[in-house]
DNA sequence: TGAAAACCTTGTAGTCACTACAGGGTCAAC
DNA sequence: GTTGACCCTGTAGTGACTACAAGGTTTTCA
């Protein structure tokens, strides 16, 4: 298989298969005479775990990792789960903070109507306050507001 | 204000304050005679707004233009509303996605329990079916799976 | 007085997982 | 023989920072 015939086997685009290679994730293929990648059924398989992997937004350093212990069948599987675990924990902290985001943005939302000016504009008052120190429906005194932005606003 | 009082008062690191004026979201300030930045009380509410967006997760380029609201007060508030609502509904798309995510990473750790070898690892294994085109406890058959990885999985 | 520590400046490079080129070479069909 | 589809390498761009290098200034303390 050439790499333009991994790419449609996959739906990975050619220049991040090229992109694997050159992170290590993927095995340098054989080359033809003509310095063609020529790819074989393992080639394919490991890009489609590591597409697999990836739709579960694992990191490439996540799925690295993971291809070691395909690589090394006797190891214990411990840190196998120890993996699933963090990145489900990650997962659910994003979720959580992406809850609370929703909610600042609805009450946000609310607070404007439509068709006049943007002096008058509820949402700008409300930024504006906030920018004053002032309470902001978005986020109400008492509830905790994140003058910085924390790990979990910012994290992927 | 010298920038690391200014950074100090909003919690905001000394490189991002620079940041903000290099990409300008902040405008540059007053220079004392050695090429010090002196800041006043504009810069702190607009720094402060500034990072109120951001704790609502709102990217630059969007912050700017509300900044550009703030400045022209005569324009029209509506497309203040339309920047919030898109803003919200891709924070929707991504807590769905992230949503399902999270319901394919319990059913994948699931398929492991603990204390063998990674050649038995229920997970790996999965991961591995999966490669080969099986059906997989994270993406069963019919659900449609993500060969490609949607831009859903991939917006921030 | 002198030296160290704590500031400040600019500019550049790194992060992540790609994506998009530039500038070239190869190959098959017409 | 030329067009177009492919292939190669290498570099630069994305967003929102973060980290450093290499220098200048100011403050503090012995």
């Amino acid at each position: 298989m050439r790499v333009s015939e991994l790419g449609r086997a996959t739906g990975v685009d050619v220049e991040t298969i090229r992109y694997y290679e050159k992170e290590g994730l993927l095995p340098a293929p054989a080359r033809a005479a003509n310095g063609y990648r020529h790819y074989d059924e393992a080639h394919l398989e490991r890009l489609t775990f590591i597409r697999h992997c990836r739709a579960l937004d694992m990191s490439l350093a996540e799925i690295r990792h993971l291809l070691d212990f395909v690589a090394h069948p006797q190891a214990d599987c411990g840190e196998i789960n120890r993996l699933v675990d963090e990145h489900l924990e990650r997962v659910r902290a994003r979720l959580k903070s992406l809850n609370a985001l929703e909610n600042q943005l609805v009450a946000l939302r609310a607070s404007c109507g439509t068709g006049h000016v943007a002096a008058d504009c509820g949402i700008l008052h409300e930024l504006e306050a906030a920018a004053h120190g002032e309470a902001c429906v978005c986020h109400p005194a008492g509830k905790g507001h994140p003058a910085v932005i924390t790990r979990k606003a910012k994290e992927r």
